[in-house]
DNA sequence: ATCGAACTGTAAACTAGCCGACAATAAGCA
DNA sequence: TGCTTATTGTCGGCTAGTTTACAGTTCGAT
C-alpha cells in the first residue's frame, strides 16, 4: 500500500527529462518570473489567461473558499510542483488562491494555451504529462479512502508519515521536519478541528513520539507512526 | 471481434471523436469483450497485462476491498465511461473488482499499451485524454470537498441531484431514476451507515420529497433538494 | 408455494470529534 | 523594549452519526 506513495513524490521534475534544452528555453521564453514572501497572497485569478504555474523554490499552500467563506486547504505545493490548471480546462468559478508558506518563493508560469502546444509537438511529453495528472489523481484519490475510513488520530499518522517521507532528513529512526505550517493548517490538511489535531500533537508528545515546535517536528521514531 | 464492430464501439465515444474515420479504422486495439449479468463480479486483476475497459452497456460499481476486508465502493460506472487503470500507470496491489448492478452489461477492453502507442502517435488524443482524466479529477475533487464540509443530509440531497442530472427522467419537476442501486450502496457513496442513509431516505418520503422502491425512485420535486 | 437470502426499517446506547470560550505563549514589529 | 497579533493549549457540553441488535419485507430460486 505504502509503495505507492514513493512513486507519487517522484512528480513532476522527471516531467521534463524527455525535452531537450532548446525545448525548454523554448517554453521558458514565454514564462513569467515571479518572487514573493511569506503570508503573500498570490491570486491565479480566472479573469487573466489560463497559466499553468511551476514552484521553483519554496512552500504555499492552495486554499479554497467557498460560498459561506470557509477556507479549506486543497494542496500544499513544494519546491519543483507544477500547478494551477493542470486539466488543461478553464475553471470559472474556483474561488482558490495560494499563500506564501516558506520566507520566499520563485514561481514561473506559462501560458495553458503554449503549453498545449509544446504537448501536441511532443507526443512523448504529452503522455508522461497525462501520466503526471493521472498520479495526482490517485493522489487524491488515496487520502480521500484514507479520510473516510480513518479517524483523525490515523489520518494525522498518515500524514507526518507522508511528510516525513517526503521531506524529512533522516538519521536512523529519528526524523526531522522543518515546519512551515501550522497546526490549524495541519488541521486542515487532515480535515478536523484545529483542536483535534493540538490535542493529537501534544499526546504524541507527551507519548514521546514527537518534538513540536513553530520550527521544525522532530519525529523520533518513524516505525511507531 | 469483427472490425466493423470494433470501429463503431470507438466511433461513438467523446474521446475518440477528434480522430478522422480512417485513423479510428486503423486502431483495431480494442481486443477483449464481454457480457456479464446482473451480480457477477468481474476481476480487472492485476496479474494479468494492464487493460483499459470501455462500458457499452449498463452499470457496474467498482469495489475496494482493504485489509481488513471493508468494501468501499470506488465508482460507478455507467454506459460509455472507461474505466481501469486511466492513470497508465500499473497499480499492483490494488484490490479492487467490478461488480455488474444491471440486468445485463458489455464491457470492451485494449490493452493500456496499445493505447499508449496510440496516444504517442495522436498528441492531440493524448491531450483529450488528459482533459478527458482531467475531469475525472476535478469530480473526485468535489465529492471530496463535499464529504468534508456537508453533513450526510447534504450528500445525500447532493448524490441524488447528481443522480438526477445524470440519469433521470424528468418531467417538470417530477424526476424518475431507474433504481439500480441499494441502500447499502448509496449509504457507502454517501459515506455513511447504511442506518443513517435508510432513515434519510424514509425521512424524504415521509415528507412527501421522494417515492423510493427497488426499482425506481421517484423525486417529486428537484428543486427541493 | 415455500424457503432462504438479501434488503429495508427502527431504536437504544455510545462515542468521536466539533464548537465555543478563554488562557497562555510566541512571534513580529514599531 | 513593549505592544499587538498569531498561534497553541485546554476544557466541558453537545450532537451527528456509528454500532449493535433485531424485526419485517421483498425477491428469486427450487
Amino acid at each position: 500500500m505504502y509503495e505507492d506513495l514513493k512513486y507519487w513524490y517522484l512528480r513532476d521534475h522527471k516531467l521534463f527529462r524527455t525535452l531537450s534544452f532548446a525545448q525548454i528555453r523554448q517554453l521558458c521564453i514565454i514564462t513569467g518570473f515571479k518572487k514573493a514572501n511569506k503570508g503573500e497572497i498570490i491570486y491565479f485569478s480566472s479573469s487573466d489567461v489560463p497559466r499553468i504555474f511551476l514552484l521553483k523554490k519554496g512552500n504555499i499552500k492552495i486554499v479554497a473558499v467557498d460560498e459561506e467563506g470557509n477556507e479549506t486547504i486543497k494542496d500544499i505545493i513544494q519546491k519543483g510542483d507544477l500547478f494551477g490548471e493542470l486539466t488543461l480546462e478553464n475553471d470559472f468559478e474556483s474561488n482558490e488562491y495560494a499563500k506564501v508558506l516558506s520566507d520566499d518563493v520563485v514561481i514561473c508560469s506559462f501560458l495553458m494555451s503554449d503549453f498545449e502546444d509544446l504537448l501536441l509537438k511532443n507526443p512523448s511529453l504529452a503522455l508522461s504529462y497525462t501520466k503526471f495528472v493521472g498520479l495526482k489523481m490517485k493522489r487524491i484519490k488515496n487520502s480521500y479512502a484514507n479520510l473516510v475510513s480513518k479517524d483523525a488520530k490515523t489520518r494525522l499518522y498518515q500524514f507526518l508519515k507522508d511528510w516525513a517521507e517526503k521531506e524529512g532528513k533522516q538519521e536512523g529512526n529519528k526524523i526531522t521536519l522543518e515546519n512551515y505550517l501550522t497546526q490549524t493548517d495541519i488541521a486542515q490538511i487532515i480535515c478536523t478541528s484545529r483542536q483535534t489535531a493540538t490535542q493529537l500533537l501534544n499526546e504524541m508528545e507527551s507519548r514521546g513520539m514527537l518534538l513540536y515546535n513553530r520550527r521544525e517536528i522532530i519525529i523520533t521514531d518513524v516505525t511507531q507512526l
